[in-house]
DNA sequence: CTGAAAGCGCTAACAC
DNA sequence: GTGTTAGCGCTTTCAG
């Protein structure tokens, strides 16, 4: 790898010259060509770890994210990935598989690599950003707002979203309405139960509905192994609130294999179904503004980037519900 | 953020001896453990940007990819970090959008970055590994492996899998079989279709079928389009091969809509249907092993990092072929 | 407008 | 076993 030094010997200037160019600096404009020549011919790019570490900042945001295998999250890294090329910034995604340790390598690595800033979808609990914190390294929360700390977050009303979905479930008629949601050290999936609560406390006197109610992972497999341990159950729910897209799909199957899909049974859905290909089933859906969300906090975490230091702002995105 | 000469004086130390400590050489244990408290009380952390600087290499790894909204990248990407990190690797993803000049700055980051190395499904057409493979930057190809550039690649025979995939078509007694592939500059995409068309010219006696044979862009969109132009002709085909996951989404949908979903009209496809929730419908599948893709790659890439150097390496991996 | 030189934080000889 | 020091490649005063 060739140094501004031996472009610069090259090119007959000091590599102070060099550095001006590639930095848009005033530089005479033949020796700015001789430079460019030298480069050229040389083959020459600049060293970023050594700009990094002069500048003691570079140009790349990490997103840090639960789970890359979810079109939620890919679609909001796409959101945050088009706002930050715009502005010059690359992203290093970062999957955190919902663990804490990986989290928490990945902060590290952000910190000990002068990274502009992160945006990041905590995983389950409370994650540690008091590294970044004390570092004032630009942080913003997405989806996910790690409680009890003061960053900028951008996530949708989740109680709101769940008594939405719930309440058509009960105007539609049902009766057992069930609720699978995700780990109960995520806030995003206690919330969405607890508007499920909310709506269910707030219809025609249901009773007993906490035996209906399900933690599971997340995941296809999460909502598969709720949803047939709720038809086991021997007074089966007539209704099911998923409280996450993947999780539904899993539900979905279940339901399908033994033969009680809507609309024999009710089912809201919380976020969207990816790449359903076939005939549109009777479900609600609470569909979830992920690219918006992305885009949010990327031009959110730019300001901060750029000096803004005004008290955390908390923006909610709205959330459509809709029957399909 | 504190540096090690901050805790050499906390210590009582050189800095040296703090760079020691941290990277497991010889240090007496008294000194140790002195360095290590001074560490956590100013709760430092080591410089990576420094480190690499230093180093002139770093432990992360580039995995650049065309669509991250696609799930056979994202499981291939799983595949790729369980590797890499299970040999102290972090994976940076870089998402390209099948556009060369995106391709061309992460390929120039990572270079100028000293990444350790980089996993590339290349965007169409011919990608410039040439930087790469001069700085001596090991590479490996996946997926698509990069025309004429002598890198270690892992594939699966795209032409087998087309052809088996529309041989089932054949012998389901289709007569009219068309295929929507991908753009013609991507190479997977062109080897399926010529797969398709070797099964046409095995299959008894079918003529102008090229009439039959549609690009599209490797996405949802694409597929929907393709299939609907297909379905518009004034012979339309009776049975369609679609060369890849998220396409034969959008040609399903075409198909659900205009009531002539299988068994009524033929579908083979290549790659997973992702989150397919409901009810199997009768198509022939030909599965990719992304994760796998992902995993040999890395696991490639690391012997290569390692210092192996033997010539280039081209491993096929088996794609399963079923009806569902 | 241009060059010399210091220094970002770390590691690796090289002495002791 | 430990300290001293040079230098990785760049940017940026500070002089001129």
């Amino acid at each position: 790898m060739p140094t501004i030094y031996e472009v610069a010997a090259a090119a007959g200037v000091s590599p102070a010259t060099v550095s001006r160019v590639f930095n848009g600096a005033n530089v005479s404009p033949e020796k700015a060509e001789r430079v460019r020549e030298a480069a050229k011919a040389l083959s020459f790019t600049p060293s970023r770890t050594a700009r990094t570490l002069r500048l003691q900042s570079s140009e790349v945001i990490a997103l840090v994210i639960p789970d890359i295998e979810n079109p939620f999250f890919t679609a909001l890294a796409r959101g945050v990935e088009d706002v930050a090329r715009a502005a010059g910034y690359s992203v290093v995604l970062c999957n955190t598989d919902e663990d804490h340790e990986k989290e928490l390598r990945y902060l590290d690595i952000a910190l000990s690599a002068t990274m502009a800033g992160v945006i990041i979808a905590a995983a389950g609990g409370n994650s540690d950003l008091s590294g970044l914190l004390a570092r004032k390294c630009p942080v913003v929360a997405v989806d996910r707002s790690p409680h009890g700390v003061d960053v900028d977050a951008v996530i949708v009303d989740n109680r709101a979203g769940g008594r939405a979905a719930t309440k058509a479930l009960v105007e539609q008629g049902f009766q057992r309405i069930a609720c699978i949601t995700g780990p109960s050290d995520v806030e995003t999936a206690t919330q969405r139960a607890g508007g499920w609560r909310d709506a269910i406390a707030a219809g025609p006197g249901f009773d007993g509905h906490e035996r209906y109610l399900r933690y599971a992972n997340f995941r296809v497999d999460g909502g598969a192994k709720a949803m047939s341990e709720l038809l086991a159950m021997s007074e089966p729910p007539d209704a099911v609130f998923v409280a996450n897209n993947l999780m539904s799909v899993g539900a979905l199957q279940v339901l399908s294999e033994q033969a009680k899909l809507p609309p024999d049974t009710g089912v809201a859905i919380f976020g969207d179904l990816p790449f359903l290909p076939l005939v549109p089933i009777p479900i609600t859906v609470v569909h979830m503004p992920a690219r918006h969300l992305g885009v949010t906090a990327a031009k959110l975490l730019l300001e901060r980037i750029n000096g803004d230091d005004q008290p955390a702002r908390t923006i909610v995105l709205r959330n459509q519900v809709a029957a399909v």
